[in-house]
DNA sequence: AGTTCTTTGTGAATGCGTACACAATCACTA
DNA sequence: TAGTGATTGTGTACGCATTCACAAAGAACT
């Protein structure tokens, strides 16, 4: 089944199955099997193990998977085994709170800059990053950074991924309500946080 | 076409119809085009027409479809026409965050109660929302809320969730990372914001 | 009123993703 | 080393979603 075209939505699982893995493996499992995992994670077995099967072989019959060699396999899959390095732009309580959570060095991703315009902030130390000026974005080029965040306010998105895109970056994660025009090179994924709440309602049993 | 099932995926389509038919309404548009919205959208034609056919039939051949009158259809598809009242619990940078996000009231959601655990924060007013005690969620019954925002910790958000439904809510978006076990006719999506980034790593060129 | 232009609404075809069943595979035991 | 039990990997069938092409329908103009 090698050398397929992979589904999108296979690709979507896949940092799950890592989240699931390092649960497991936190609990110091060896092996889990689809069964098990599938379990875990509200999903069915076979799924599980197409998914896998895109990429190779990874499972023993009769045993399942090893957990740890599993995860570093998505990990390298994903192409977070570089460790890619990410630049966060907008340090108010959206960005803030991406920063604490936990989730990012885990998977593998590394913020090694941020970004903001509020001259209050900027100069502040955050963890162990200094806050730039954001109208200094330029300095990014050279820096070796891949990735971005958006945590700005819906007017300045724009402005900021061009910037971003003439930095460097070729992967976009935007958390403004706003439709980024980029260059076909360039991946963008957006998260509008009303939308979803908004899809929600209509799964609602209609009340009398 | 009326009466066929509905994709789920156009159902999470609608709620992005609704954001840039706001976008239009505020430049004072009267009528789109399919081709046009779809334009805006980054979508094709036939697409958004399907999705609204599976409703009805809103819009004017030769013409299009009106801008506030497709706003609306698609706000009572979706169950947003009752505005639903919703409870945030955890007023971390998340939760503070998704207050300030403007979306919500735009769509016709309503947060109207706010809990958190911290004796420093409980008391205080947001908005015009007083912050209540998070081990008294039971109070919530009776207050016709029916939809929860899960901001809080991993570890404390399956509890949440359990004193949200037996609270009377019966959707929840979570965005803690923790798989939430609840009963069936409670409708859970949770939006993990570090799988998102993971994911993105995918799509970028292979360096070298 | 008729003609033309535009755009919708939708049946049918295509393509993509999921579910399933089963053969192949490995560990383990005696 | 042969037999047993469990679990993987995958070809195939199915179902769902998207795309397409075109007929039906309204608006505008003469």
């Amino acid at each position: 089944m090698r050398y397929h075209k992979i589904p999108d939505e296979t690709i979507k699982r896949l940092p799950r199955y890592m989240r699931a893995l390092l649960l497991l493996i936190k609990e110091g499992r060896q092996n889990v099997s689809s069964r098990e995992f599938a379990e875990l994670l509200r999903a069915n077995p076979p799924q599980i193990r197409k998914d896998l099967s895109y990429f190779g072989a990874f499972g023993t019959p009769g045993v399942g998977y090893d957990t740890k060699r599993l995860f570093a396999q998505i990990q390298a899959i994903l192409g977070l085994d570089s460790t890619p390095k990410a630049a966060l732009v907008g340090l108010g309580n959206l960005g803030t709170a991406l920063l604490e959570y936990s989730g990012f060095k885990a998977y593998g991703m590394n913020i090694t800059a941020i970004f903001d315009s509020n001259p209050e902030i900027i100069g502040k130390t955050v963890g162990d990053i200094k806050v730039e000026d954001a109208s200094e974005l330029s300095t990014l080029k050279g820096r070796n950074i891949s990735l971005g965040v958006i945590t700005v306010p819906a007017p300045a998105a724009q402005e900021v991924a061009d910037q971003l895109i003439a930095a460097g970056v070729n992967g976009i994660l935007n958390f403004a309500p706003y439709y980024l025009k980029v260059p076909g090179h360039v991946k963008v994924i957006t998260i509008d946080i009303a939308m979803e709440l908004a899809r929600l309602t209509y799964y609602l049993p209609t009340e009398t």
